[in-house]
DNA sequence: CTATTTGTAATTCTTTGAGTGACTACAAGA
DNA sequence: TCTTGTAGTCACTCAAAGAATTACAAATAG
């Protein structure tokens, strides 16, 4: 009985979701059997049986096993999309009132100041591209973006870029021909080009994949730098507001010397 | 130094989320801030000092704090917007993976049965919920819902409620009158009616609210029943499929009786 | 009626996380 | 130069949660 590594993955995932180890490999069991009893499940997932009582029952609690209370008792597995769609009812609810809760509290209100050398860092592909998001979407003249690496050119991205009014610049590079075509045709509003900071990837390591994620500057007054960890292929990002900070004069710099392209693509 | 009772939800919820107890005070103390040290936040958030680095460090690969690298390093939360949503994407992006991983799978088949006598067991609104909109969906020629609590009378039901082919009877009960005006008016295609199963309720109890839930019979062959807990409000089910089945049989003879009206409305 | 299976419960072992203190580095002031 | 306070990292303890095992009573099958 060797464990499919879906299964695995299956599992793991449940835990990450919340799910105690033997109330993942109950489910993940319940799954692949139409029905079955706490012999078979334990048979199943090596879950010890004398344990599978306690994990079903909190499965039933969350919504993702049925019981059959006969003897012995069935159980079985809520059907896929059912189970999907409460646990992300399950963390909708919970999103929700984590917002809710925050909402009515903030800001203790400390003497706080706002220097203008703030740079900050971040990191995690998704909370950088809403970050993205946000920022184009506060855009009121320019936008100026380069796209290091296709896994970055989201749909959520693309749709945010096509959302940007009419009136307001907007300047998308990257680093190869074939991705320019892609965005030109993803975002047809745009002027695209292809960048000429093919320097800032790695330079000396020979497989460093895709040293540079994206770099935004918005209105040439906040930026936004990220790059990829050629390891772990986290995303890691700096970002500067106000056209004093010194990353956004760097930025600038950069662009007077036409390394970006303001609105005249090379 | 008191913790508003929003803010201790908030740590709460957090924690259900995934985070450790000094991960969500911390940010929790973050959004109070507009930005804050190490010292500041620990003071703020009874974190010791020296445990607030590691928080911020989880928080931070997670997208939900930035981290300005001065000395003393700066901490700010990301917009509460911001912060819901990368939350969002995360269990979207789990609860995908775990959707894709036991689509792959599914099925050891065992030589398995389907006697007619199996009335399952399960729990939680979510689930029921869910379980009531599939039930609903399939369903080819009759639907009866009796609903026993207001609470139950979701937008998502209404909708789906909303969505049933017009050549299928729909006939919806409540246990009181205006419940009943609130459902004819969200379901204007439904024939409503007040149920005559107000001997569901709890009988002995005194403050008992609600016994009932919501009792659905599709096409005469598969039934739904859920009670609410008194204490807990958990809404617990039991469901029954075949025409066969006992407790669609009993659900039919209650019907032939008249207690739950089929195509004639009382 | 006995032997097995089923279900509950108590018990140990392991891991994790909360809480604390020791240690290094550094900068400001004496 | 020496002292002192703050910032930051690490390593350690203790308690709680969870994994794994065992003991035992009730139910069932042969």
């Amino acid at each position: 009985m060797d464990t499919p590594e879906n299964v695995e993955e299956a599992i793991e995932v449940l835990q990450q979701l919340g799910l105690k180890e033997y109330e993942a490999r109950c489910f993940v069991g319940l799954s692949r059997l139409n029905t079955g009893t706490a012999k078979k499940l334990s048979e199943l997932t090596e879950v010890p049986r004398t344990r599978v009582y306690d994990a079903i029952r909190v499965l039933e609690a969350q919504g993702l096993v049925e019981i059959q209370h006969s003897s012995p008792q069935q159980f079985r597995a809520v059907p896929l999309e059912e189970a999907t769609e409460t646990l992300r009812d399950q963390y909708e609810e919970r999103v929700e009132r984590l917002h809710d809760a925050l909402d009515t509290v903030d800001v203790v209100d400390e003497g706080d100041e706002s220097p203008v050398q703030q740079i900050w860092a971040m990191a995690g592909q998704d909370a950088i591209e809403n970050r993205t998001d946000q920022l184009i979407e506060k855009a009121t003249n320019e936008i100026v973006l380069v796209i290091g690496d296709e896994s970055l050119l989201t749909e959520d991205l693309v749709e945010t870029l096509n959302e940007v009014d009419d009136g307001i610049d907007l300047i998308i590079g990257t680093l190869t021909e074939p991705l320019q075509d892609q965005v030109q045709a993803a975002v047809p509003d745009a002027t695209t080009f292809v960048s000429g900071l093919e320097w800032l990837h790695g330079e000396y390591t020979e497989e460093d994949d895709t040293a540079i994620g994206r770099l935004l500057l918005i209105d040439r007054s906040t930026i936004l730098v990220s790059s990829i960890m050629p390891d772990t292929k986290e995303e890691q990002a700096i970002f500067g507001e106000g056209f004093g900070n010194g990353l956004v004069v760097i930025a600038r710099r950069l662009m007077a010397q036409g390394l970006i392209p303001a609105r005249d693509p090379q």
